[in-house]
DNA sequence: GTCACTGCAAAATCTTTGCACCCAT
DNA sequence: ATGGGTGCAAAGATTTTGCAGTGAC
């Protein structure tokens, strides 16, 4: 089933509507690389020219935003820092995200052992890890390297 | 080594100076149990009665917090929402933190299975994470059933 | 026809920053 | 005596909310 599909099924299940808005959204979201905040959303609907793109309001983006996170439809990460950062995930496997906190740098990960992790929690705490909502702050390599040669 | 004594240390080594300030603000922070704002750190310290407490500033704590958390004195929790949430972690291993989205219960967790993570991310990524510094997100057990009952 | 959703605008928060003075070293 | 740190106050920035009108179902 689609992207789209899905969506529309979803709302549906929860007596919500679809609008041009939200479609707008979710099909910037979809065809970006990477990571956008609220902002840069809002920016590229407005140019995008679709049918949402001239009443678009940064108030439904972070609304539309709330609404897919709620639904696992996109990955929200806080830098702990200004904005925070949103990213489609259509039907990516979790991908747990890497935060450089001194060079910003973002990356995913998706490999096993994160799946054996969110299989532990479940088993052994009852926890359910919001698919891809899990963003773990450190130093990446770069980083790391240049602090200990200081 | 006392807490105290390793932030004097951890200060001198980076050229700073340990203010009345800044052990009014740690002192807190080790003697609170679960999480603070910015907001009741900077009230407790005030009701403390110390010799900070009567000039204490909401900007010096959070440049405090700032300070502590660099230096992996404090762990930053993330809550996505309004504010984020300090904790003291002192020589305490490092402890990620289960944010549940629904009732917003934070829970730390302390398992072998953590410590596997991190150190795989050191080797085959050269990522090192901030010690305490993880959050993830999800829904604890209690919102989990009680959404899959509806 | 309903009621969810949106746009608009204003508000609310949390955080950050500039600057002059102060004090830890 | 130095220059890092603080208090004060003001600004910044992101995110939230109220409300009346609109349109998806």
């Amino acid at each position: 089933m689609s992207c789209e599909k899905k969506f529309r099924a979803e709302l549906k299940r929860r007596g919500l509507r679809l609008t041009p808005q939200r479609e707008a959204i979710l099909e910037v979201l979809h065809h970006a690389e990477g990571c956008l905040t609220a902002e840069e959303l809002y920016q590229r609907v407005r140019a995008e020219g679709g049918p949402a793109a001239n009443s678009m309001d940064l108030a439904t983006v972070y609304r539309t935003l709330e609404l897919l996170a709620a639904i696992d439809f996109v990955a929200c990460i806080d830098t702990g820092h200004k904005e925070r950062l949103w990213e489609f995930r259509g039907d990516k496997a979790p991908q747990p995200h890497l935060l450089c906190r001194a060079c910003g740098e973002i990356s995913t990960l998706s490999e096993p052992e994160v799946a054996e992790l969110t299989n532990y929690l479940l088993q052994h705490h009852g926890f359910a890890p919001a698919t891809g909502q899990i963003t773990i702050t450190g130093l990446c390599r770069r980083c790391r390297e240049r602090a200990q040669a200081e």
